[in-house]
Order: structure tokens, then C-alpha cells, then sequence
DNA sequence: GCATATTTGTCCGTATGTATA
DNA sequence: CTATACATACGGACAAATATG
């Protein structure tokens, strides 16, 4: 284990054990390694990664902050459990985000090729059944169709959002259910954006993201 | 200094060392203590508070993610220094949310109560000519503006936007000219909210926030 | 309810690496 | 190039809170 931290850090000269740390963990919970609600226990984590307690309860900090863990005091640290309101405050600034940024829509954008790269790798994942990867093709479309908006602290945001949003793949039963119908959806918003159809990308999307909202918290409260 | 957060400790019971810590290193950066570009030397805080390295690295992380102070890999942590396109991106930020928060008006919201709190607050500052707190108040009225999104992501957001926007106080020469113009605009802005005319207020706001955007440019250019 | 074991919260000493005058 | 100041990282210690039997 200690020794993939020590290959990034030859890579990736200037990044911290605590980062590269925090990077470590992050993978493992997106993954699904670390199931929401689990306890993270600092002993066992020191162990098998080899760092010193200061430097984990560091990266922990990290991830606290990026809302996937949560830290109760003299308790310890447990992997973010999302709850149904959670979800609906997910979706409530995607609307607010996603649609913003197309609305104003003149020309094909720069993000059109992200999008597209998105979609490719969508069909890909559909080919070969990986339902972890549609999901994770899926949040990078929107949030290529996010960075419209140009701004460094709305990409922040957005990473932040569709990052907790992965959480509620885990915890919910049918992944398959939730990202297969969506594809589609997405090679229609594409194509309304790159016609540079402002309006059409944000009437498809408003209703992309209603029905999608719908799907998870429906299948939220049954988990 | 340690007796303060001795204090604080007893006052507010379920509190770590480190967050009280970051609530009083968030005052004086915020208050201008600490300026823009200034470095924090780990020892001579560790000292001055009487905590421990490592609660200070974590406050300091906590700090930093709230984008007031920046951290060089082996250079230690520096008061946050905003750059014009920072300023920018912050307020292309709040013409997304404020905008959109007013936009979507129906009636008179519950928060109307915080902004006219707000504006009182400010002339207040304008009579006693405490300008750091007609600043203060501004930013009240704005996260209480923000607030009509009814989002707890968006509220956290934009509570660490205004927070960056504070830094810009102390570079500036003369924060009276900065802030003075806009009591009157908030006024404005708060009798069409409490109106229910969306429109309107959004007309306003988006004015308010051009002018106050070009202003804060201009002189950040000149110092 | 009580006593014990486990785990976290905090602090310290030290060794190493890095930046800079 | 050297010296100095500082950050980074580690491991140990003990107190405090929590979980367990």
C-alpha cells in the first residue's frame, strides 16, 4: 500500500503525503471500498498505509471539508451517509448551476469536446456492462456542461457536488437503473448545445435533472 | 490569548481546540490583523495561543480551504491575496446566485427580515463612520439575498465568497468610497423583494453588482 | 449502573527535507 | 556554497471521551 503512495510522489514531485494521502482515500470511497456510514478507524488505516496519525488526521480534514466523510467528536470519522434531503440540495444546485450555463449559449463552446469524450466513454462503459464507469461518464458530462460557466469557484463547487453525489451509487441497489437511461438524454443535450440552442440544451436538461432527482430519491428512501 | 479561547471553550462546550482556534484566526484575518500577503509562522502562533503544531496545521488547513489563507508546499501559509481575476470569478459567483435567488420571487420571503436588518445595521456603521462595518453589513444583506435559494450548499458557498471578499477591504485605500454608494442601492433592491417583484429586484441587482464590481477592479488595479 | 478496554484529542521531541539570505 | 530558518513527517505519551462487557 505504502509503497503506491511513494510512486506517486516520484511522479508527482511537489504533492505532500497528505495529499497524496487524502487522494488515496477519496479513490477508495468513490470506489466503494469504504461504504457510507462505515468507520474509518485511524489505527487500522495507519497500519496499512503507513503514515503517522498527524498525517492522517490530516487528510481527513481534507475530506471532511469535501463533505465525503464526517467527523463526531472523540467518535472518530465515518464515511458520508446522504440523506434524502441531502440529495434534494445536490439537485437543487445542479439546476441552479447546469442550467445557468446553458442558457446563455452562443456558438459551439469549448467544452463541446469534454462533453462528447464523456458520451464516448458512456457507450463504452454500456458495452462492456460497467455500470460504476456509466455513472462516472455520466457526472463527467455535467460537469463539462458545468464549466460553460467559466468560473474556476463554480467547477470547485460542482466537483465537490457530483463527488458526494457518487456516494448515493453505493447505497443504492440497481446502478444499472439509474445511469442506463440517461446516455441518450445526454447525446440530445449535446447535440441542442452544439447547434448552440441555449433554450432547447436548458429545456432538455431542466427535465434530464427532474427525472433523474425523481429516480434516486425513489429508489433512496426504499434503501 | 489563551485565556480567550479558554473561554470560548467553556462557553460553547462541544468545541475542539482546533476549530476555536480557526474562529480566532478567521477574526483576525477577516478584521485585518492579519494582512493580505502576510506570512503565519507556525511557532510564533504556537506560542502566542498556547496550542499545539499540529491543532494549528489543521486550523490552518480549515483556513485554507475556506480559501483565506494559501498554503506553499514547504513555504508555510500565507493571508490570501486576491487577484483581479479572483475578484472577477467571485463576482461572476454572485450574479449566478444572487440573480437567479431574486429571479424566481413569489410574495414576501421569510429572509426579507435579515436583509432590513441588515440595512439597519449599516446605517448605523454610516453614523458612527465605522466603515469596516458598513462593509460588514453590505455582506449581510447579500448572503441574506443568497439565502432566498433555500440551499444549504449555496449558503456555505457563498459565505466563503464573501469571507475572499473581505480580504479585498484591506487593500484597498479607502473603504468608504467603496462601500458608502450602496446603502441606498440595498434599500432599492429590498423594497422590490419585499414587493414580490422578481424582476425588478433582479434589474437592480444585477446593476448593483456591475458597478460594484467595476469599482472594486478599478481600485484594486491602482494598489 | 459500574468497571474496563478501546479510541480519539492533544501535545511534545526529534529527524529530515526544503527554501532562501 | 554554507548557514539558517522553517515546514514536513514521524512516533511516543498521556488525558479525555466513548464503547463494551
Amino acid at each position: 500500500m505504502d509503497a503506491e503512495l511513494d510512486a506517486d510522489r516520484r511522479l508527482i514531485d511537489r504533492a505532500s503525503t497528505v495529499e497524496l494521502l487524502a487522494a488515496a482515500l477519496r479513490e477508495r470511497i468513490i470506489k466503494g471500498v469504504y461504504l457510507p456510514g462505515e468507520r474509518l478507524v485511524e489505527e487500522t488505516i495507519v497500519k496499512s498505509f503507513k503514515v503517522s496519525r498527524n498525517s492522517l488526521r490530516e487528510a481527513f480534514r481534507l475530506l471532511t471539508h469535501e463533505r465525503l466523510l464526517v467527523h463526531e467528536l472523540n467518535r472518530g470519522v465515518f464515511v458520508r451517509k446522504l440523506t434524502v434531503a441531502d440529495v434534494v440540495d445536490v439537485y437543487r444546485v445542479r439546476k441552479l448551476v447546469e442550467c445557468n450555463a446553458v442558457r446563455s449559449l452562443a456558438g459551439r463552446p469549448r467544452q463541446a469536446d469534454d462533453m462528447a469524450e464523456a458520451v464516448a466513454a458512456g457507450d463504452r462503459a454500456k458495452e462492456d456492462g460497467d455500470w460504476l464507469a456509466l455513472g462516472t461518464a455520466n457526472m463527467m458530462f455535467h460537469q463539462a456542461v458545468a464549466s460553460l460557466a467559466e468560473s474556476p469557484r463554480v467547477d470547485e463547487l460542482m466537483r465537490n457536488v457530483f463527488a458526494e453525489l457518487r456516494l448515493v451509487f453505493h447505497t443504492v441497489a440497481d446502478p444499472r437503473r439509474l445511469h442506463e437511461p440517461y446516455l441518450d438524454r445526454n447525446k440530445e443535450i449535446l447535440a441542442a448545445i452544439e447547434a448552440g440552442d441555449g433554450p432547447g440544451a436548458e429545456r432538455l436538461l431542466l427535465k434530464y435533472l427532474e427525472d433523474s432527482e425523481h429516480r434516486i430519491v425513489e429508489a433512496y428512501r426504499s434503501a
